[in-house]
DNA sequence: CTGAAAGCGCTAACAG
DNA sequence: CTGTTAGCGCTTTCAG
């Protein structure tokens, strides 16, 4: 067995405890005392065991972080910057895929709940209530969902979803077509909800394709709604799908950009090495990551009760690239609404 | 607090080392009292405290995954594959980033020992005594290095490298350039080695330019040595080294695949995407997050004592696409030795 | 400031 | 088959 505890207070001639409060920084100790216990046990390679003190604290020093996929290339920045943050201030973390099923995410939560400190929630795919509940039971902060009383990570999709329709617009494209994500996504609805507002503002026709798949596949299987709905221009869940919505509208003979733009979200190397390349809504996905994680552990120790919601939101810009260009044929807008 | 084993043996009227033993499928415990254990248990949502169970124990059920750069898209499909497998075998996983620093991995690996029941080690950056000096203290798997007396999971660059070898001499390519990667790379020993055997084999000329960052950055930097050693071909660490090389080439006014044919290794979606698309050799990482996942808990859970040193190879293959084309201008091998 | 003692929640002999 | 009894390694009152 590892060296423990004693074999440190042996070595330093004190009790246990004192070498307890040697390591646990308290005050409660002569500055020479603690010197010669860190000196025994820096002698004999002692190392504090996080189980044994998880025990009898009630913390781990662990928190969880829960992702829908760790090969979609939304999910690795964040977690490597959260893991960093994480480990920056003494916490290792959990990192669980639920291969976007809800139930599998509902019972990982159940699982981890119980040997971390808290968790960190990415896109989650369960309904509000549902994690509502959960929240109850751990401490919780989401990216990318906004549920009462839970902290949260947001970024401003609803701004990028803007951009796009605005840019778009600019382009001189009048009918538009949203390829959604999955469902219960919140990134999803909101920037449906905004690409409604802004296309609506300006004129603009706007269909709504949904659930996709968040995948390549996700976008090749849309490409054909594309066509059947006549629009010129498309905005997709992510670069995933844009990337799949190319790849399929290739197939069916339409040209990008030529005949009909395409615009992603998230500015994934995906996106930034494909061809054409995609002009996108840039994600603050590693701000994201450590946001949570800081407000995550700001929540677990925080001496207070349980502090006020905490809500962080974060920017988002539109990064324009070879994808998106004018519409093919200015059609004059017969059946669209007054401009506002 | 949450429900203890005290509340479930109160509610089920039995000794809380019965419940233990319900929950832990021992077979001594009538099936007609486990079952009244079971339903007490379910009925008050209890779940055995992992924390205080690895206390008396010595199994955490925790595994940990150490790699170099959760970003680089080589990792994902492997931590997914392995967290997966994991998890199917009632394991949580730690996942942690070296940043490519050896000392940091050192760190991690010390820090993370106490916490798990072993570690996987990807594409380790430490010097091989280290590691095995390590590899007393925690069970140790190591993909894509071996170190006497540690279980590996390597995967077959050599093979791939020679294949790749083969390729562009089969294209009438003479003068090649082996872009390597980090040091103490094992994967980057293994192209080297075996790429200049089968140079050698076939009387081309291979200069080595290493060591690289196993980046985009790393690429684009090694681009002038391309150009520098007049070479027309070129076999890079990884895909990402080679799509930076292509655009590094490009900066230069190298035109690939017609000047200079790049190969890569991974075949990473970074390559896929590319334009030209990648040729390249595909590694199995998917399918060696779950050997390695699987080496490990077989040698943590073996009855018998440490057993022999387990070694899983996985095969690779050349994915042939745009990124490689014949010579531009077939020199007379005027100063090769004669071929095999 | 330091030692003593009582557990944290659970498992593992050992009795019965 | 089930209850008893020690702890696992550490923190945390409570005395001194």
């Amino acid at each position: 067995m590892a060296v423990t505890i004693r074999d440190v207070a042996q070595a330093a001639g004190v009790h246990i405890s004192t070498v307890s409060r040697a390591f646990s920084g308290s005050h409660l100790v002569k500055a020479e005392t603690r010197e010669r216990v860190l000196a025994a046990a820096a002698e004999l390679g002692y190392r504090p065991n996080q189980t044994a003190r998880a025990l009898t604290t009630g913390r781990t020093q662990n928190i969880g972080l829960i992702v829908a996929d760790i090969a979609n290339p939304f999910f690795p920045p964040l977690i490597k910057s959260a893991q960093s943050r994480a480990r920056l201030c003494s916490y290792q973390v959990f990192v669980a895929d639920t291969d976007e099923d809800p139930r599998a995410e509902e019972e990982l939560l159940r699982t981890l709940a119980r040997q971390v400190d808290g968790l960190v929630l990415v896109s989650p795919r369960l309904a509000n209530e549902e994690i509502a509940a959960l929240g109850g039971e751990v401490p919780l902060v989401l990216v990318n969902r906004r549920v009462p009383g839970l902290c949260a990570v947001l970024m401003d999709v609803a701004h990028g979803a803007a951009l796009a329709v605005e840019h778009l617009a600019g382009l001189g494209h009048r009918r538009l077509l949203l390829a959604g994500g999955p469902r219960n996504s919140w990134t999803s609805a909101e920037m449906r909800r905004a690409a409604e507002a802004a296309a609506a503002g300006r004129g603009l026709e706007m269909t709504l394709f949904a659930p996709n798949s968040p995948t390549e596949q996700g976008g090749i299987a849309a490409a054909r709604a594309v066509v059947e709905a006549r629009a010129t221009a498309v905005i997709a869940y992510n670069d995933l799908v844009a990337v799949g919505l190319i790849e399929g509208l290739d197939a069916l003979g339409v040209a990008v950009p030529e005949e009909v733009s395409v615009v992603g979200i998230d500015d994934t190397v995906v996106g930034r090495l494909n061809r054409p390349r995609l002009t996108t809504v840039a994600m603050p996905t590693a701000a994201a990551g450590r946001a949570a994680v800081d407000l995550l552990i700001q929540a677990v120790e925080a001496k207070d009760a349980d502090q006020a919601t905490a809500e962080t939101t974060l920017g988002t810009s539109l990064v324009v690239r070879d994808s998106t260009a004018p519409a093919p044929r200015p059609e004059p807008a017969a059946d669209a609404p007054p401009a506002a």
